[in-house]
DNA sequence: CTGAAAGCGCTTACAG
DNA sequence: CTGAAAGCGCTTACAG
């Protein structure tokens, strides 16, 4: 349309330095060492910036700055709502330091991490968030080898020398079990997750530790296999309904296995918590609305994207820790709902 | 640990050039451009790309060749799990194509508006992905000042002269209330979403189409406010619930307010669907497992990002569209489960 | 407090 | 088919 307007090509910083009548040195100045200059120069090329609506090419910032402002957050799975909030708490910290995000997402496989790796080793990004629970790996390398600084978020990664934020999963694993048992119950269930991976073990962990610190022989106790699935919790309700001695208190590792649990067990006439109580993990938004009410232990999902990269941006701004990586593990705290209630008497 | 092995510093193309005793260009060549290489040479300089480990420098590469590969897809919340799906599709069409993701979180606000078209501005994507109904729009300038192509998906931009991809919303509407007509409702309400949302006014305006298709006098038909959250869906129960003819047949404008209605009106003693049958939109996993298991229409999410990411990614590789751009429309099947019954005879 | 100049690491006409 | 060289648009010692 109004291609004759002539200054149609973007603006550069040579072209504000000439309007402002300083150097393109000075406008540099201006933009991100603003103390460093006069006021009066200051004003004459911030007006100068405005007039012309000038931004700086990033490509040519990052390349001669060496860093892109840009952090990699790499998803197991993006199609996981659970990581939605995390990735909302991951956004508003780095956004608030100036840093933009770049979605790494595996989509549950390992064959994108050589991918993922190339986007550290180009230097896309400054730093890297991972929850995926590993350090990705190509063929010949680990996204250790890039030096890149990192920080594991959810999922902890064993032996890592760098900072992780996760929930306390086996506490709270330990806390389900001491609740079911203050109700009563003692014939108690796991609907476990995915064998490999660290929530589970940990959550698994504290199941079995809590049955000790209950005095209940593991040997009465029931794991349903699972893998975080709403299919997984309804397979887990078939193995339920035709076991002899039925337990009577059910723990599952996430909330989508409690909730397809909870719908298969009610469709065979199994009332809850009359029969069964069923606790779950997460405290997803859907908890709250399915029937009756889950149980279920609330993670600080923001909370854990929140303090993930307030660790990283600490890292990238050099704040040289000579102390051992921290590793923050947040509280998981139990809210109880209607899913849960006294042991059925005999 | 092993600083003294001098080859830490990265790899530069100067680096490979030099052990395949080319020059650079040619280098440059074998990664872009093989074909255009002799076989023997491309050979010994991917040899020496291996043995050295090099990848190149994003930046340096952005720089020079004005691209940078990454796609911004706008985000109107990030933390709504409704996007991970659309997100899904968007990922796996641009990373088949080599583009890379870059989010921008709306979070509900205008106020990082500007912040994006910044994104845009200096030239740090190639092009966009709107999923938030609007272009974004800065103090003195919109991102379509900016000339990077773009695209709208799920929510369309009335007017907008680029390519979109929607669900047929007005049709799926229509059919709801002809879904609920022909099991003998007369009596309906609408759970609205918010007023200034185009999905909203498109379904409104099916549900509205409907009304008349069926005969049905407007005036008899209930539109409660709401807002797409479940909080809405249980404030529209209590209104239901106070009014002296009580509708029948209840169409919401998403699954979280059908979800949130359900959940309330059932609490009150009202039997779904014997007293009234229950409506939802979009097909959200949840659906199947509230009680009564949702009817609602299922929104084709991963379609909607695949498609749209498509479009974005032909507008990029310049394919000279002198034709209009496209507005694609998925339709949206209608997945009939618990909630909707037979209107109560009298 | 400000400027002249080098240089970040690539790609790409241009030439042969 | 390959190379020499310019240049993408910034930032940053260095000097004054």
């Amino acid at each position: 349309m109004d291609d004759e307007t002539g200054d149609r090509r973007t603006a550069r910083i040579a072209d504000v330095a000439q309007l402002a009548g300083v150097s393109t040195a000075t406008v540099s100045r201006a933009l991100t060492a603003p103390g460093q200059l006069r006021a009066a120069t200051l004003a004459r090329v911030m007006e100068a910036v405005r007039s012309i609506g000038y931004t700086p090419n990033v490509a040519a910032r990052s390349l001669r700055a060496r860093r892109t402002m840009l952090v990699l957050v790499v998803v197991p799975d993006i199609a996981n709502p659970f990581f939605a909030d995390v990735l909302r708490g991951i956004d508003e910290e780095l956004s608030a330091h100036g840093y933009g995000l770049l979605i790494g997402n595996l989509a549950r496989t390992r064959k994108k991490e050589p991918q993922l790796i190339g986007i550290v080793q180009s230097g896309q990004v400054d730093g890297v968030i991972l929850l995926n629970g590993r350090v990705p790996e190509g063929l010949d390398r680990s996204m250790s080898d890039t030096g890149t600084p990192m920080v594991a978020v959810c999922e902890a990664i064993p032996g890592a020398n760098f900072p992780q934020v996760g929930a306390q999963n086996r506490e709270a694993a330990i806390e389900a079990v001491a609740y079911l048992v203050a109700l009563g119950h003692r014939r108690l269930a796991y609907v476990a997750g995915p064998k490999d991976n660290v929530l589970e073990r940990e959550r698994r962990a504290g199941f079995l530790q809590g049955l000790r610190a209950a005095g209940i022989d593991r040997r009465q106790a029931s794991i349903y296999p699972g893998d975080f699935t709403f299919a997984a919790g309804e397979t887990a309700a078939q193995t339920f309904l035709s076991s002899p001695g039925r337990p009577t208190g059910v723990f599952a590792a996430n909330d989508e296995m409690a909730i397809g649990f909870l719908k298969s067990v009610r469709a065979a006439g199994v009332s809850v918590p009359r029969d069964v109580s069923v606790v779950g993990f997460d405290g997803i938004a859907f908890a709250d609305y399915v029937e009756p009410t889950l149980t279920t232990f609330r993670q600080p999902r923001r909370e854990l994207g929140r303090q993930g990269a307030a660790l990283l941006v600490e890292a990238l701004s050099g704040a040289a820790t000579a102390t051992d990586a921290p590793h923050i593990r947040l509280p998981v705290p139990l809210v109880v709902r209607d899913s849960t209630g006294p042991a059925p008497v005999g």
